[in-house]
DNA sequence: ATCCTATTGCGACTGTGTCGCATTAAGATG
DNA sequence: CATCTTAATGCGACACAGTCGCAATAGGAT
């Protein structure tokens, strides 16, 4: 479950409208899919979505899109522990990076903030001369209800 | 590339006797792959290495083997951003966790040791009340030598 | 040497993600 | 508004990672 849309929606359509990318109707369907999403969603269920509000769009153009975005920087790409089957996640990208936690017993989703992170991303970026585009932090463990 | 073996090969094979798991042939084969890589290896490339030891060795018992391996903790499970097609990779685990860089032009893979990521994994554990199995931090971007 | 059962190979399968190609429609131009 | 260029789409076929049930095999305890 993503943080709290602090964001306004047509966010992301106004974005690539400026780099000069041509918007179509199922886009637009994929773009408010994600922007509206209130938890983690694999390219199956945005494509089940987007449907409901243009019921021609295919599997194939739901990934081109993800590619688009991210691409762009608009989405992040997770694993979340792959706890149930291979699929990918997604979740548009906010001011601030987070972190996921992901229950390995009851498959609980967890975000969190932290300074420290962002230390971190520094100090490789200094240390390692890397230019970061992206950076996943994903942890798997016991949450405090299921800790042994 | 796995930082330096300081490790003794064979320490695989201690660990799983002393919880009284079976020892086959084929895991052998396996465990010695893992064990000596020097690179990040997918399943198909371990497959591939283990059928030069043992020839017989199936598909699916890499995968059950890599299942096992995992949830004794003794791997790790990567995605190194997908650079090239949707496999996972795989590194044994060192007494020290380390992030992993991807270079999304060259596809250099980097590894990196902080204190600021234990730091890290600390506050999540406190402030998160997750007991951590798995730390994945992955970064995609660009190398000193492809930064524009 | 015998026995129990964990592990294996095999084969068939699922599901994710990709691609080429003919068709469609965005949106720029006049 | 009609025309034109070309990016984007739907479709179908595909590649490939990973899983599973089942009968056969072999580890290793006794
Ligand atoms: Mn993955
Ligand atoms: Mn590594
Ligand atoms: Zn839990
Ligand atoms: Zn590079």
């Amino acid at each position: 479950m993503p943080f709290a849309n602090t964001e306004i929606p047509g966010k992301f359509q106004a974005f690539l409208a400026q780099r000069g990318i041509r918007m179509t109707e199922q886009r637009r369907a994929i773009l408010n899919v994600i922007e509206t999403a209130k938890k983690h969603l694999d390219a199956g269920q945005i494509l089940r979505r987007a449907r409901k509000l243009d019921p021609s769009i295919d599997r194939s153009t739901v990934y081109r899109t993800l590619g688009l975005l991210k691409r762009h920087g608009l989405i992040d790409e997770l694993d979340l522990m792959h706890l149930d089957g291979e699929a990918h996640y997604y979740e548009r990208k906010l001011n601030r990076d987070h972190i996921h936690l992901a229950c390995l017993r009851c498959g609980r989703i967890t975000e969190f903030v932290s300074d420290l992170f962002e230390s971190l991303k520094e100090q490789v970026e200094k240390e390692c001369g890397y230019r970061i585009a992206v950076a996943r932090l994903e942890i798997g463990g016991y949450c405090s209800k299921c800790r042994t």
